[in-house]
DNA sequence: GGTACTACTTACAAAATGTTAGTTACTTCT
DNA sequence: AGAAGTAACTAACATTTTGTAAGTAGTACC
């Protein structure tokens, strides 16, 4: 097994972190926003992986002071945004074969 | 976010499922080779996920007793097949950009 | 008869994740 | 002005998952 293939598939196999990123490819959100999309993440979580893919150049975080609450908005980077053919030939494979998954 | 997309990423989100599915994909192999080609699993782990992908149907079983000390195949589903798309997508990226990632 | 191989399982330890509550700063409601 | 709310986190503790090391059964090799 090739080890650039193995390190990328365990950084997908962290739980929430390919769901975050998909959230983020669409387009940049704010921290509230990811939590409300990504069913049953906690904030522990959300902010922990979104150090993580910040350190590792996947995710950038920018702070708005300006604003009356200080926003903080984060965003893919290219890297992560490369990652969309990964997650639409998973979006065409969920449509196909989990809705027969739900009920057992 | 969508619900089968979710149940399909958290399914790729545990530790090892990707990586055995990946090897499996390639050809059925036996518990061992499983094992040696996956980096770092325990035989504690290949087993548990190897029967968490048969419960789902996405490995099959197969026992062959006529062999001298009983060998046991594993083979990918259909249902495992088809998410060969998604990981040759990752393929791809891994090549790009986790070189880029060893050294830090 | 001891060692090795295959395919596991078991017991215990360590790490990851979940849950609940709290923090700071500012804003709106009363 | 004080109470409650929102945004973005952080901390503490419980639970779950994963890792590690060792053990099992059956067969073959020396």
């Amino acid at each position: 097994m090739c080890q650039h293939y193995q390190a990328a598939m365990e950084l997908l196999a962290k739980r929430w972190t390919g769901l975050i990123l998909t959230i983020l490819l669409d387009q940049p959100a704010r921290f509230s926003k990811i939590s409300t999309a990504v069913d049953g993440i906690s904030d522990r979580m959300l902010s922990q992986r979104l150090v993580e893919l910040e350190e590792i150049g996947m995710v950038e975080r920018k702070v708005d002071a300006a604003q009356r609450p200080v926003l903080v908005e984060y965003a893919a980077t290219q890297m992560a945004r490369e990652l969309a053919p990964v997650f639409d030939a998973l979006q065409n494979w969920a449509e196909k074969w989990m809705p027969a998954q739900t009920s057992d």
